[in-house]
DNA sequence: ACAGTAATTGGCTATTTTGCCAAATAGCCA
DNA sequence: TGGCTATTTGGCAAAATAGCCAATTACTGT
C-alpha cells in the first residue's frame, strides 16, 4: 500500500467520523448495540438520515450490523476509534 | 458546555484532519515544524492550496504558526491526534 | 394474501468543500 | 524606490455532503 493510498484511506475513516450526528451514534454502540429505530428515536432526524449515516459509519468498516426480526442492530467494530475524544478535548 | 456542542466541537476538529494532504502534513509537522513552500514542494498543490488546508487545520486548533523573515512556519500542537493512526490501520 | 413495522434506496435541493487562478499583502535586499 | 520571494485572500466552478420526502424492500403477524 503506497503511502498516498494509506493517507487516503485514513481520511475516508476520519471523514466517515467527522459529522455531530455520527459521533453520537458512535459514542451510542460504544456502550450497547442498538437498532435504527432506537437510533432515530434519540437522534430526532428522518429515518431514512440516520441510515444514511450508519452506512457511512458501516461502509468506512467502522461499525457493523446484524438482523433480527425486522429490526437491523448495529454495534461498534473499533472501539479505540473514541480514544480520540481524549486528545480532542484538549484542543484549545 | 452541552453535548451537542461538545459533538460540534470533536467534528469540526476531525473534519480539518479528514483530509489526505492534511494528514500528509501533520505527519510531517510531527517530525519538525516547515515553512509553506516547504510543504508546497513535497505536496505539488498549488501554494494557495496548500495554505488553504494550513488555515483549516489552524482554525481547528491543531497547529500553530510563526513568522521568520519572510516565511511562515508552522508546527504542530498536539501531537496526540496522530496517536489515532494506530486505530485507524486496525480497521478493515 | 394483507396490513403493519423497520429499514434502505433513489431523487432532489441546499450547503459545503476543494483546488485552481489572479490579485493583494508582507518582508527581504539592492 | 523597485524587484523579488513567500504567503494569504477573493473569486469561481466542479465535486462532495446533508437531509428531507417518496418509493421500495423485507420481515412480522393475522
Amino acid at each position: 500500500m503506497t503511502a498516498d493510498a494509506r493517507y487516503e484511506h485514513m481520511a475516508m475513516i476520519m471523514k466517515a467520523m467527522a459529522h455531530p450526528t455520527r459521533l453520537f451514534i458512535l459514542d451510542k454502540l460504544n456502550e450497547k448495540e442498538h437498532c435504527v429505530c432506537e437510533l432515530q428515536e434519540m437522534i430526532g432526524a428522518d429515518m431514512s438520515t440516520v441510515s444514511k449515516h450508519l452506512s457511512v459509519l458501516k461502509n468506512a468498516g467502522i461499525i457493523d450490523n446484524r438482523k433480527q426480526n425486522n429490526m437491523v442492530f448495529y454495534s461498534l467494530l473499533c472501539p479505540c476509534v473514541l480514544d480520540f475524544y481524549q486528545c480532542i478535548v484538549k484542543i484549545k
